[in-house]
RNA sequence: GCCUCGGUAGCUCAAUUGGCAGAGCAGCUGACUCUUAAUCAGCGGGUUGCAGGUUCAAGUCCUGCCCGGGGCACCA
């Protein structure tokens, strides 16, 4: 088809029923009517039509009430002949429109409506508000918009769509055809408003700091790399938010948050995204004990503002959010799950030892704080169901954490688990620039010991400490995760609205085959 | 990267031991002035993810690849 504008629309490359609604688009163009006119006439959104019959409701029953002109997507209708019986939906609810052939103009309801026009199509109805015989709050189609014409089938209107590589690829059907999904991402946007609701009330200031940053920092994660051309500037995007909040209160600012998207070149599971949304705040003249009481009240808040309760049912699990929380030492937890006292085997050959000898499946070659690690996601984690905080982690897998004033081989950190994932991880702040400096050399030491993940030295921020950093304590949580959790969902690309997925290979770009770049 | 399960009509799903690829919704044609998963009659719609192989015969068995789910590894 030469008239075509792209193969997209060729008619040959159509299904049955997208050459249909393609021929339907141009019977209303033929019949004179703008398939996607410029402007709209409304009086009142579903809701609002609603809630106005309810304030205005006619004197007698089974007559007319006020007269509205509603907009929204055709959602179902059942046709009865000279009377049919639509469902249109905008973003406020639904409404049933009855449409008559008599009461629209000549031959409008058999050629337009009958034959033209197709679900998911975007209309306006205008006419009086009225209860049918059957009971259902209705608008009587006196007058009809066209507004926007749809070129694809709907999904199934019982079903919606449920494959999930459907619907991640094509949020947009998975919305149509799902209403539950729209609903969880309201949820989603619910926690994010308490949280900030929550901190703002708290006099917490909140930054945006940047994204796209020479030296990244503030976590154990492999970065993506980009390039500025114009600079001829390496640049990474940020795996953490951590090391510039601090600069902001050398600055003076004592209590500053940010929430927004963190970017890690890692693996994907349901529980990682290369995006993801973090929180992290920090408050000055606080330290690890003041953070954990705050997170305790701050979960607290959210899920009463949100689910209105404090009990939440996550798979299985009935989790109780209610302040304070279990409250162990990481040492402690290890001990009680594995017999294993990681003090006792201060150095990575003789816990990988004791590890191997208690038959632990595990890398030997790895240094001991991941070792550590190890012991704590595979044996404590997973039963951590009801919140808890794991407190005191050895130094040398927490670069940036204040040292335990009574045990050098400790720092004052703490991370929180519920339903058995790890939700938060806080500390107290090293502002100590020269202890600062000596734990990002010990890094880069690890760095060169292949350890991927660790710190590059940041003396920008070395300089930033310099200047004084009052006792601080630091938070930071995955938003995705806390969405997760007070969503009952058990995959973060159920709460991601464009989850990351492969890209679908053309055909036709196969036979290119550029050279991939190095790993 | 490795292991494992899956991919059938626009959507949701069937298809027995290898034996004519089906249903509901949606679509098309028609009937119907109170339906709401409307109903009734009829009709069309398939490269069974892709490419090979075995076989008289492949959605089904074998090999490779693509995409997805789950798990491992890595990480938060």
């Amino acid at each position: 088809m030469s008239d075509s504008p792209h193969l997209l629309f060729d008619p040959a490359h159509l299904t049955d029923q997208e050459q249909a609604r393609l021929q339907n688009l141009q019977a209303l163009i033929a019949a004179g009517i703008d398939p996607y006119p410029a402007r709209v006439q409304r009086t009142h959104t579903i809701a609002q039509a609603r809630a106005l019959y309810e304030s205005n409701p006619p004197l007698e029953a089974a007559t007319y009430g006020p007269v509205v002109t509603v907009t929204g997507r055709l959602k179902a209708f059942r046709n009865m002949g000279k009377v049919s019986f639509a469902d249109l939906e905008d973003g406020t609810g639904q409404m049933q429109i009855v449409v008559r052939r008599d009461q629209l103009p000549d031959n409008w309801y058999n050629d337009i409506w009958k034959k033209s026009i197709d679900l998911g199509d975007f209309l306006g109805f205008s006419g009086p508000l009225f209860v049918t015989k059957t009971g259902e709050l209705s608008v009587e189609a006196h007058s009809v918009q066209f507004l926007s014409k749809t070129l694809k089938p709907m999904p199934d209107k019982w079903h919606g769509v449920r494959d999930q590589e459907k619907r991640y690829r094509r949020r947009y059907v998975d919305l149509i055809g799902n209403p539950e999904v729209r609903d969880l991402f309201r949820t989603r946007a619910a926690i994010v408003r308490a949280l900030r609701e929550y901190l703002d009330n708290e006099g917490f200031l909140e930054v945006e700091t940047p994204i796209l940053q020479p030296v990244y920092g503030g976590a154990a994660a492999r970065p993506f790399v980009t390039h500025h051309n114009q600079l001829h500037q390496d640049l990474y995007l940020r795996i953490s938010f951590e090391l510039y909040l601090k600069r902001l209160i050398v600055g003076g600012f004592d209590k500053v948050y940010e929430i927004g998207r963190d970017f890690r070149n890692e693996g994907v599971s349901f529980k990682h995204n290369p995006e993801f949304t973090q929180l992290e705040f920090y408050e000055a003249y606080a330290d690890y004990n003041d953070v954990m009481n705050r997170t305790e009240q701050m979960i607290a808040y959210v899920a009463q503002k949100v689910l209105g309760t404090l009990t939440l049912q996550w798979q299985e699990h009935t989790v109780d959010l209610t302040p304070p929380w279990r409250r162990i030492s990481l040492r402690q937890a290890i001990l009680d799950a594995t017999d294993i006292d990681y003090e006792a085997f201060p150095d990575a050959e003789s816990l990988s030892n004791e590890m191997k000898r208690m038959r632990i499946d595990h890398d030997p070659r790895q240094p001991w704080g991941k070792l550590v690690d190890k012991l704590m996601s595979t044996f404590v984690e997973p039963n951590l169901i009801q919140p808890t905080f794991l407190v005191d982690y050895p130094r040398d897998v927490s670069p940036l954490a204040k040292g335990s004033p009574t045990d050098p081989r400790q720092v004052e950190r703490f991370e929180g688990f519920l339903a058995g994932m790890e939700l938060c991880n806080a500390f107290s702040e090293i502002n100590d620039p020269i202890d600062q400096l000596q734990r990002f050399i010990d890094e880069s030491y690890h760095a060169t010991q292949g350890d991927e993940d660790a710190h590059p030295v940041d003396e920008d921020y070395i300089d930033a400490l310099s200047f004084g950093m009052p006792p601080t304590g630091g938070f930071g949580i995955g938003v995705d995760r806390l969405t997760m959790l007070l969503t009952g969902k058990d995959t973060i690309r159920e709460v991601l609205l464009f989850p990351h997925l492969r890209s679908v290979k053309e055909e036709a770009e196969e036979e290119v085959a550029p050279e991939s770049s190095s790993q």
